[in-house]
DNA sequence: TTCATATTTCAATAATCCTCGAAAAATTGA
DNA sequence: TCAATTTTTCGAGGATTATTGAAATATGAA
């Protein structure tokens, strides 16, 4: 992820409609959601939301796949990761003392992690 | 981090110019960097400088300090890592498996926690 | 084929954001 | 006080982005 990508998928995020089907998207996991189902739960128009998982896909933070009439989006972790890992990057880039409490993050992600260091 | 801020910071951190500044400020640790010199190292304005600083300002990713003449701006690394925070939460809400890749992010900002796990 | 479902595309409008330059504030030194 | 430095504020413009509804496309079922 270099930082013209990161620009993108920071634009993407940008945008409440978008910030939402995201979180939807990754709770959902990697059976996903259809387009329809999307417009439903964060209620906008099925144009709108089309619109906006354009959007979202042109950024690589979810993928699309049509399965008989539904059109079937997923999150893209890869991509998600790839955000996360540009910012603590830059984090660190200077003083890692600083931003180090950040790390207590993974505690949600790596609980295995958590134990080894009891 | 509330999803509202979560959007007003990913907003602040989509343009060119402001990531460059969160970039610069990062680097540049708890000196900061004043406006001027920010407008430099970018390459715009002063008024333009002033206007993405303030727009940083406000989604509180940095702070602003007088110091004689100048205005020293730093970057709020607490508040990054709460955007951190929030993108890997979402990430785990959903399929903590699927994204604890992502958690190897965390080498850069915890070596020693790493030199525990040899 | 014809119809219903699911989604996208398009054009027009509305809203938001960015840039620029001139003027105004705040601070310091002569 | 006056001038120089540093930064901000303001208004106008141009550019980008979001919303809307109507029409088009793709798929599957009758």
């Amino acid at each position: 992820m270099n930082q013209r990508q990161a620009l993108t998928a920071f634009a993407a995020l940008s945008q409440e409609t978008r910030l939402q089907i995201i979180r939807l998207l990754v709770v959902a996991g990697p059976e996903g959601l259809a387009a329809g189902a999307l417009a439903e739960k964060v209620e906008v128009s099925p144009s709108n939301i089309s619109f906006h998982l354009k959007e979202l896909e042109h950024s690589g933070l979810i993928d699309a796949q049509r399965q008989s009439r539904s059109i079937i989006y997923t999150a893209n972790y890869e991509s998600l990761g790839g955000l996360i890992r540009f910012l603590m990057e830059d984090c660190c880039s200077g003083h890692p003392e600083i931003c180090a409490p950040a790390a207590a993050v993974t505690t949600c992600c790596a609980p295995k992690m958590e134990e080894k260091l009891q």
